[in-house]
RNA sequence: GGCGCGGUACCCAAGUGGUAAGGGAGAGGUCUGCAAAACCUUUAUGCGUCGGUUCGAUUCCGACCCGCGCCUCCA
């Protein structure tokens, strides 16, 4: 089964196969840096990540850049508030970007970055208005001129017939042909960033990045172009306007868009203050598997309502995982096979790839491995799990993890890294005690662990447990979980 | 106003024209020196409301109520 996707220009599921048999070429529309991303940026960027993980798993290489947006008018007013270059300005916040996206899992794709490709913008929109579809107004801006695109509006279902007979609107503002004309290039204003190019000074467009990187580094026609879907229009229509003008061939073939969310049942705004960056969720002691997990709990179409409740809720979620994982790896089975485990390893396998096949639905594939954890440990419980089915459950578990990605913890020294950013920052008081007490864990290390560990195995063994108990109790209060099993002692950090 | 999406148990959340996945939480139980982990049982005659189509609808159609998104650079 191939995977099937919505297609935001369709209207409706399809398969996707890509122009090059064996390869995926992608475009993200990335973040523009002028502040720290926020948790519903991350969900689109997490939904991308888990196709992008999907599509490898299925055997497709991958190709997929991503573009910085580093010349925009919020970057342009704030570097001038602070006091600060554009570059200065732009590297905090890409630097902060990107370490977020590591800290939730999400790999990096190819980077490109609007300021270093402005003599190629230029071209572009100087080869634009040599066809005849851009312009040049009084000041030195340049326009998109939507009349001489029919197909203006076919990603967003927006009608605009009635502007595409060339009749001049009056907007006596602009300098514009058209009041829906769009700016490719943006005539220099005193005090702001601008570069000399062979169309005269000036800064690019919002849209006209992403047309000229994505083709300088996919081709004028590649597989498949994502982002929020805020993005939808005008973004991603006026790349299509521009791109298609230019080349005449058809641009991105499918067009990805993830919904936005909700916070505790409600539009997330500074003003309601349900505001959140995975900083703040980190400060305040939370994982940053659990915030991945749950942002990827909810298929990319659906709203997702992200509750602290369901934080721990996921919190708990990715620890049964990782537990049966432990149980996994760290138990004595005896020789031989059971044919209902393999069986059981081999149909979660192909119950996650058709729920992922099917429009990325995440939820069923979490489903499906859940499903496995239960029957495995129920088997566990009663001793029919053997030798040999260890390989196969472990592979089903890897299967999911290559996606999901939240089965490896490192947790601990990433919630670390946030901790000491806060103090950095002046941001102390934010800090929670539960985000101090999660990383105190930290302090201890594994030899200092398993020496414990194994006093308390010597306390057990002469009957002491008042003494093994202390040491389980002081080993809790330093962060670290101890378990008594049938096979013997058994930690983790908490 | 135009275009589009959704309303499923205490919470999060899949799903199907034939009688409701999964996770969390709660309750009871098994195991256990105690914990922890794990397992078992249990929690929606019901899927926003009202009509319609159908042998049969939560699933299709219509109306209404509520929530959300886009419609001048917010993922």
């Amino acid at each position: 089964m191939p995977l099937r996707l919505f297609n935001t220009m369709s209207s409706q599921v399809e398969e996707f196969h890509p122009l090059r048999d064996s390869e995926v070429r992608m475009y993200a529309c990335g973040p523009t840096v002028y502040d720290y991303g926020h948790i519903g940026n991350f969900r689109t960027f997490i939904a991308i990540d888990l196709l992008r993980r999907f599509l490898r798993q299925s055997g497709y290489k991958i190709q997929h850049v991503m573009n910085i947006t580093d010349v925009d008018d919020k970057i342009i007013r704030n570097s001038a508030r602070d006091g600060v270059t554009v570059q200065q300005y732009t590297a905090k916040y890409e630097k902060a970007f990107l370490e977020d996206a590591a800290m939730l899992g999400i790999e990096q794709p190819t980077l490109v970055r609007a300021t270093e490709h402005i003599p190629e913008m230029a071209q572009f929109v100087a080869k634009l208005v040599e066809k005849g579809f851009a312009y040049r107004a009084d000041d030195g801006s340049y326009y998109f001129r939507i009349a001489k695109f029919p197909r203006y509006g076919k990603l967003s279902k927006k009608d605009f017939s009635s502007m595409l007979d060339g009749a001049r609107v009056d907007v006596d503002e602009y300098d514009k042909d058209s009041a829906r004309d769009f700016a490719l290039w943006k005539a220099p204003k005193p005090g702001e960033a601008s570069w000399d190019t062979v169309i005269g000074p000036g800064r690019p467009g919002w849209h006209l990045e992403c047309s000229v990187m994505s083709m300088e580094e996919l081709g004028e026609s590649f597989d498949l172009h994502a982002g929020g879907e805020d993005l939808i229009f005008p973004h991603h229509e006026n790349e299509i306007a521009q791109s298609e003008s230019l080349t005449g061939k058809p641009f991105a073939h499918f067009w990805f868009h993830a919904r936005f969310l909700l916070v505790e049942g409600e539009k997330m705004s500074k003003s309601l203050g349900n505001f959140f960056t995975p900083r703040d969720l980190v400060l305040k002691g939370h994982k940053p598997s659990s915030i991945r997990y749950l942002l990827a709990s909810v298929p990319y179409r659906n709203q997702l309502n992200f509750t602290f409740d369901g934080l721990k809720q996921a919190a708990v979620s990715v620890d049964r995982l990782r537990n049966f994982r432990l149980r996994l790896s760290a138990g004595n089975f005896a020789d031989g096979s059971n044919p209902q485990m393999q069986t059981l390893a081999t149909e979660t396998g192909d119950r996650m790839r058709a729920a992922l096949d099917d429009d990325l639905n995440t939820a069923q594939a979490q489903a499906a491995i859940f499903e496995m954890v239960r029957q495995a440990n129920t088997a566990f419980d009663t001793g029919s799990v053997m030798k040999d089915d260890v390989p196969p459950l472990l592979a089903a578990l890897e299967k999911f993890d290559e996606v999901f990605a939240v089965l490896h913890d490192d947790d601990i020294p990433k919630m670390k890294q946030v901790l000491q950013w806060a103090q950095t920052e002046g941001r102390e008081k934010d800090i929670s005690q539960e985000l101090r007490d999660a990383v105190q864990s930290a302090h201890l290390s594994d030899a200092d662990i398993e020496a414990k560990i194994a006093d308390m195995r010597a306390a057990r063994t002469s009957r002491d447990f008042k003494k093994s108990d202390a040491i389980r109790a002081e080993l809790a209060e330093a962060g670290i979980l101890v378990e008594i099993t049938k096979d013997g002692i058994r930690w983790r950090r908490r």
